[in-house]
Order: structure tokens, then sequence, then C-alpha cells
DNA sequence: CTATATTTGTGCGTATGTATG
DNA sequence: ACATACATACGCACAAATATA
């Protein structure tokens, strides 16, 4: 299996940022698909051990980009129209 | 009949802690007892005036500790193996 | 079998406070 | 002063499991 991927706290580039570009790639890599949810702010919070506003931070970064749509109460979803 | 116990939002220990010391001292105390259900979360809510949120994360806490088990659509009940 | 109520599980929205660089 | 990041705590909505009428 492949390392997992972590986030560094001591980086120049924000914690959220970091997250934000790895969900980016994974979007890219077609390991999330259009329509399909993205990680939850919880599971965020779990794999990458950030705190809940960091999590939403990195979504909110995505859906500023257009890739990630937010439904309240049921998640971000990739960005069906790409 | 002695004074309702209540939970100080001011404290310098967090809210759901409080709570769940309540609790503890409860089980401890033998007002609740083994197998039998502790207060569900909308009657924590009730009863210390706090959100669901912080009820949840109280017994959460007992139940890291071990002192009660969880299933889902029923509550959560003082450990039995104690 | 169906319907309803209760309870826990999950998810997002928001606000506040603290600490650090 | 500002951005980042953590923790706490409020709220709302819906899903899933359970219990009961």
């Amino acid at each position: 299996m492949a390392t997992r991927q972590t986030v560094d706290p001591d980086s120049a580039t924000p914690v959220y940022v970091q997250v934000a570009d790895i969900l980016r790639s994974r979007i890219e890599a077609g390991q999330l698909l259009p329509d399909r949810p993205v990680p939850s702010e919880t599971q965020l919070q779990q794999e990458f051990g950030v705190a809940r506003g960091t999590a939403r931070k990195a979504i909110a970064l995505l859906r500023d980009q257009g890739l990630v749509v937010t439904v309240k109460g049921r998640g971000s979803y990739v960005n069906p129209g790409r």
C-alpha cells in the first residue's frame, strides 16, 4: 500500500491549504469522482488529525475554487459539472 | 430533597466533563445501577440545559472510560461488568 | 404488517474563547 | 493587528435502529 498522506503543522503552507491540496489531487486522480461525496469534516479530522475548523476551511477552499459543492446536513460532493 | 445538581458554563472544566462527572458520581453512588439505562441525551439536555452535542460528549467520555455501553436506537447503560 | 415515537448516529452552520506566530 | 489552529458549545436536519401501539 501507499504511504498514508499526512500534513505538516510546521510547514509554511497552512494546514487547511495542505488538506485542500490533498483532496484536490485525489479529485484530479479520479480517486474522488464527480457527484460522489468527499470525506466529511469528521473523517478529515480523524484522517489528518486536525480540528474541525481546519477541515471546514479546507472544504471551503475547494468550494470557492468550484471543485466541490456543499449541501447542508448532507456533506460535500465533487462538482458534477466537471 | 437535595439541591438539584447543576452545571457551570463559566467553569474552567468543560460542561461535558462536568456532566460526565455528575453521571459518574451517580453510578458510583449506586443511583444508576449496572445494566440499567443512564438518562437519554434528551433527558440530559433538559436536566442540565445543555445542547445535545454536549450531552453526547459526556456519554462518550463515560463510554471511553468503560463505565457505560451504548446501543443505537436504545440508549446507554451502566456497564454490567462492574 | 404498518405506523409512530424514541434514541442514537451523522452532517453541516455558527459563535466564542484561547493560544501562537 | 491579523491569520492560523485548537477546543468548546450552541443549533438544525435527516438517517438508522429500536420499541411500541
